[in-house]
RNA sequence: GCUCGGGUGGCGGAAUAGGUAGACGCGCAGGACUUAAAAUCCUGUUUUCAGUAAUGAAAGUACGGGUUCGAUUCCCGUCCCGAGCACCA
């Protein structure tokens, strides 16, 4: 196909000598926290100095919840101690993470391997499981992430699914107190202007101290509740969105109303986001709204539109968020915007809470219990504490079987004589498939670098990559990722950029000729070797992007690329005469030059903007209007090629040749167009007549309006369509139009 | 349901700081060259109506409104198609 590929640069993420830099990535990832208030990641060693310094004081740390502590309390520490804390806040820690647990199978799934609770493969039933495994903070870059999308050249859809995917939202997390109780439930809501209307509290049932906010007689029903909901999968939650749950037996107290509300447990607070636990205001919220229906529990309006009134009772929840309070104290008669303002203002003052931002964005699970993936260059010593390996690559072993191990553990596990070593156990799980290509591309810069991942010479001359050409299924995955360890490494002084692609196109699908996705289940499969070998892969390159736009998908059709094959036979008998080589020296006219520099615009803007079908149907032009005037002229046809190179880089390097240039043509200037050649100095008007195009007049274009305006005026046909009516309006737009207005 | 794209001839598609809608190609029809065919070249091809014809008129960029001298392009509403998200408080 003639793609300009350069070999040895190839990669390999699977190769030790590319994967033992994904190790010290990750490695590096280990030793870094992120501090909030310098917005980016610092060495693991400025952390263990403030806790020497400060304790958990004044910590401005992106990470898990610890108890406060001194620096006397930190310094007496165990070891162990330490590293749990630490491990809160390092970038690539140990999460407690929610997996897919085959028991049949004996092992973990992907999302996309389950399927209504059940296995893909083979149809076995599958669990939620607790499991201990690496992650990476990737929520320490949540607002990196979100404000660097706007100065990134990327479709609207993509930038669209990653801020959905980070799903920012600005809100508050206000305590509520159990009544009879010293115990505060912590919600989090991004409507505190209608906290008035909060009439019942719901937690999740995967909520660690459920028990706490029970009541003795409820417990029972609601363990049972919270076990069953336990082992319902996503899919099964996602599918039933009738509301279920079971009353708690507590009260909490609205702390702006100073009313009891009762507790209640359902599945449809999901307990890993916000707090886990929700105030619930059925009035405005339709989830609210339908388990209160369900439930019969109170209902109180508190919002009404902003030119209106509500029809009471409610038949459904008024959850637009232009509206005015009411029923609400001191928020009454403010907007929904003004009121959230002064609902925060009034919780913060009275010590109930404090504004809070939430994200969707979660923990980037980084472990997999599989034998292929980068191991971890980590040992977890007699304590049990992860140590990092120094001697890089730790290459994957040998193994007599790659099957799971049926306990869930990685195959790796297996193999005691590489798992034990001298200072301890390594760990058996392996690097996702996204590790190693978080960097890729950095790694191209300098790909023999044994080094390092690259040198700083290669990273600066060559930046980040300029033009990105990929599908758009990596959008919350690879493209996401990438970014952040671009980030992370930016933080780090390896790069001096922080956006790994600055520009990104999604190019489309061919599809079947029956436009359907090409699939050997539909028979509408065409194979591009066969193209290449009947048309050549210059007409098969050039017919794919003569078929539309790079980023629509369309559907191939096999009669159409005769069209192109077609066009290179006019375009090889400008230079051909018969078998005779007809290309001559002669000077070219006005009219040739005016092709070709029109030419020479037309493709190198399409270039930029990378409208390849239009520059595809430019080059038909200038081939056709060519073979009209008979130009065979070479200095016409010379630099026609050389725009034609990028497109069908055969033919042209042929005739390049051929006109006896001993270079390639893939290495020529890309040609300059000449405007003085593109002047028109009369332009043919089309003449409106209200609108409707009656008459066709050329003017020179320095004409004078008044001139102008005579002429028309004074013409047959306008004169006829005029029908004697008065001129109203006079319209001239300059090498345009000209509308006579009656 | 929400978010983001998008609806233009028989087909793929062109043209949007508002200015001759349908470039280019496919398909189709007719013609030239040829003993014939292939290849090549030429002409026509949005729809409807009138006309033997040249030609003329009207409508037309999913649908209904609006702004404007002028709208495929801008605004409002509706419908349809595609992609993404999915109880995110």
């Amino acid at each position: 196909m003639g793609f300009s590929y350069d070999w040895d640069r190839q990669v390999k993420t699977c190769d030790p000598n590319y994967y033992q830099f994904t190790q010290q990535i990750f490695a590096l990832f280990f030793e870094h926290w992120y501090n909030k208030q310098s917005q980016k990641a610092e060495p693991i060693s400025s952390l263990i100095a403030h806790f020497e310094n400060h304790g958990s004081d004044q910590l401005h740390a992106h990470g898990g919840k610890i108890e406060s502590f001194t620096p006397q309390e930190w310094k007496a520490m165990s070891a162990l101690q330490q590293h749990d804390i630490l491990n809160q806040f390092r970038l690539a820690f140990i999460d407690e993470t929610t997996v897919n647990w085959c028991e049949a199978m004996g092992t973990v799934l992907a999302n996309e391997e389950v399927i209504n609770g059940l296995s893909e493969r083979g149809g076995y039933p599958v669990v939620r499981k607790k499991m201990k495994q690496w992650s990476l903070r990737i929520t320490a870059y949540a607002d990196r992430l979100l404000s660097g999308l706007n100065t990134l050249q990327w479709s609207d859809a993509i930038k669209e699914i990653q801020r959905n995917w980070i799903g920012k939202s600005q809100g508050a997390e206000i305590d509520f107190v159990v009544r009879g109780t010293l115990k505060t439930l912590k919600v989090f809501t991004t409507r505190p202007d209608t906290i008035f209307g909060a009439t019942f509290m719901v937690v999740a049932p995967e909520l660690e101290n459920l028990q706490e906010f029970c009541s003795e007689d409820q417990w029972p029903a609601v363990q049972a509740y919270a076990n069953k909901a336990k082992n319902r999968s996503e899919i099964d939650r996602m599918a039933d969105t009738t509301k279920t749950g079971v009353f708690t037996g507590m009260e909490a107290i609205n702390p702006f109303t100073g009313e009891p509300i009762p507790v209640w447990v359902s599945d449809y607070v999901l307990a890993n986001y916000g707090t886990g636990v929700i105030m619930a205001v059925p009035a405005h919220d339709e989830r609210d709204f339908a388990f209160a229906t369900t439930f019969n529990l109170n209902i109180i309006p508190v919002i009404k539109p902003t030119n209106g009134e509500l029809e009471l009772p409610l038949k459904e929840a008024f959850s637009a968020k232009d509206g005015v309070c009411f029923n609400s104290g001191f928020l009454d008669g403010l907007s929904v915007k003004e009121a959230i303002a002064a609902a925060i203002e009034k919780v913060e003052k009275a010590g109930w809470g404090q504004a809070k931002v939430n994200y969707k964005l979660r923990e980037a699970g980084f472990g997999r219990q599989r034998y292929w993936g980068e191991p971890f260059p980590i040992v977890f010593d007699h304590e049990g504490i992860p140590q990092l390996v120094n001697q890089l690559p730790v290459e994957l072993p040998q193994v007599e079987s790659y099957k799971p191990t049926g306990n869930g553990e990685s195959p790796l596990s297996a193999v005691s004589q590489w798992v034990n070593t001298p200072h301890g156990k390594r760990e058996t799980d392996t690097m996702p498939g996204w590790a190693g290509s978080s960097w890729y591309f950095l790694r191209y810069t300098d790909p023999q670098n044994t080094q390092e991942l690259a040198s700083k010479e290669a990273l600066s001359y060559w930046q980040q990559v300029d033009l990105y050409v990929g599908g758009s299924e990596h959008a919350t995955g690879h493209l996401l990722y990438s970014r952040f360890w671009t980030k992370f490494l930016y933080d780090l002084g390896y790069i001096t950029w922080d956006e790994p692609f600055q520009r990104l196109v999604n190019q489309g699908m061919i599809m079947g000729e029956d436009g359907q996705k090409m699939s050997k289940r539909w028979g509408n499969v065409v194979n591009p070797d066969d193209v290449c070998a009947q048309y050549g892969a210059d007409t098969l390159r050039m017919y794919e992007m003569f078929l539309g736009p790079l980023t629509d998908s369309k559907p191939w059709n096999t009669h159409g690329i005769e069209g192109v094959s077609r066009f290179f036979g006019k375009f090889w008998r400008l230079f051909y005469e018969g078998e005779q080589w007809a290309v001559t020296q002669e000077a070219p006219t006005a009219a040739e030059l005016k092709i070709l520099h029109k030419t020479i615009k037309k493709v190198t803007e399409d270039i930029e903007s990378m409208s390849f079908n239009t520059s595809v149907s430019a080059f038909m032009v200038a081939t056709n209007e060519l073979g009209t005037l008979k130009c065979r002229k070479k200095e016409v046809l010379e630099t026609l090629l050389i725009l034609m190179a990028p497109f069908a880089p055969h033919i042209t390097e042929e005739l390049w040749s051929q006109l006896g240039n001993t270079n390639s043509i893939h290495i020529a200037s890309w040609p300059k167009y000449d405007a003085s050649h593109l002047v028109e100095n009369s332009f043919s008007y089309p003449i409106s007549i209200n609108g409707k195009t009656r008459a066709q007049i050329e003017f020179e274009l320095n004409a004078s309006e008044a001139d102008i305006q005579a002429t028309v005026l004074s013409h047959e046909l306008v004169v006829k369509w005029m029908e004697g009516k008065p001129l109203k309006k006079f319209i001239l737009v300059k090498g345009r139009i000209i509308n006579v207005v009656v």
